[in-house]
DNA sequence: TAAACATATCGACGTGTGTCGATGCTACCA
DNA sequence: TGGTAGCATCGACACACGTCGATATGTTTA
């Protein structure tokens, strides 16, 4: 069987719009709320890592990658790989689907677009 | 006079272009090079804060903004409303612009969209 | 069933970061 | 010239984060 696994706790809302999936209006348009505010800091937080963008850049570029085909071009340890999954995918960017003995990954476009709308796009 | 207070360091790059002021490709097209990754990195983690982002909103939302008039929206001290907005100005994000006692603050949308650019638009 | 493999979790360590009081510096005003 | 206002810097503190060895969990294969 395939177990997915993805993002969880608040940013798990099933009824967000797609469009407005991280802020309800771009952070050059108008003040944001405090809420708002703290939730899209955290989804930038599990971004702004150099191991983290290199990470999404590799499984970005494939329809999907398994853990193991990270740690060699990342040159990390098989125990930090996990976290930077764990935290990429805890923030939506990534999906990790679990086949037999590999974890898949692939990146979430929309979550991704909806990032670049909360910049202003 | 006027001075100017921008970004420094690796980031004041003069001959950049302005499409690939981040990163030559974005980050969901290629793998990403350790270089680029630890640049863009930086500049997002400028970003992965929730008081820096509603800073940025509300200097976003104006042409330009005084010091003064951030520190009560934000609710946090004087020391802390200068700490932010020079790491947001390292980053380029926001200028400042001295004139007379006051320090105005502007952002930066070109660099802005950049940063999109870089996540894939 | 036993062994091997892929991945997740735990615990610990060093480092980075947000925060603020105290202080310093420059510009304006009486 | 003395006083005040706006802002930057310094020092210190608490906390979060990246990293990895050790260990646990679950899956495939012999």
């Amino acid at each position: 069987m395939a177990e997915s696994l993805t993002m969880k706790g608040a940013a798990n809302s099933p009824d967000a719009d797609i469009g407005n999936l991280v802020c309800s209006s771009p952070v050059t348009t108008a003040p944001l709320a405090e809420s708002e505010a703290t939730e899209l800091a955290r989804i930038l937080a599990a971004l702004a890592d150099p191991v983290r963008l290199r990470l999404l850049s590799i499984v970005a570029s494939s329809p999907e990658v398994c853990s193991c085909a990270l740690e060699g071009p990342l040159a990390k340890s098989q125990p930090t790989i996990s976290h930077h999954t764990k935290v990429l995918a805890d923030a939506g960017i990534i999906t990790g689907e679990k086949r037999g003995k590999w974890t898949w990954w692939h990146a979430n476009p929309d979550r991704i677009a909806a990032i670049r709308k909360a910049l202003g796009g």
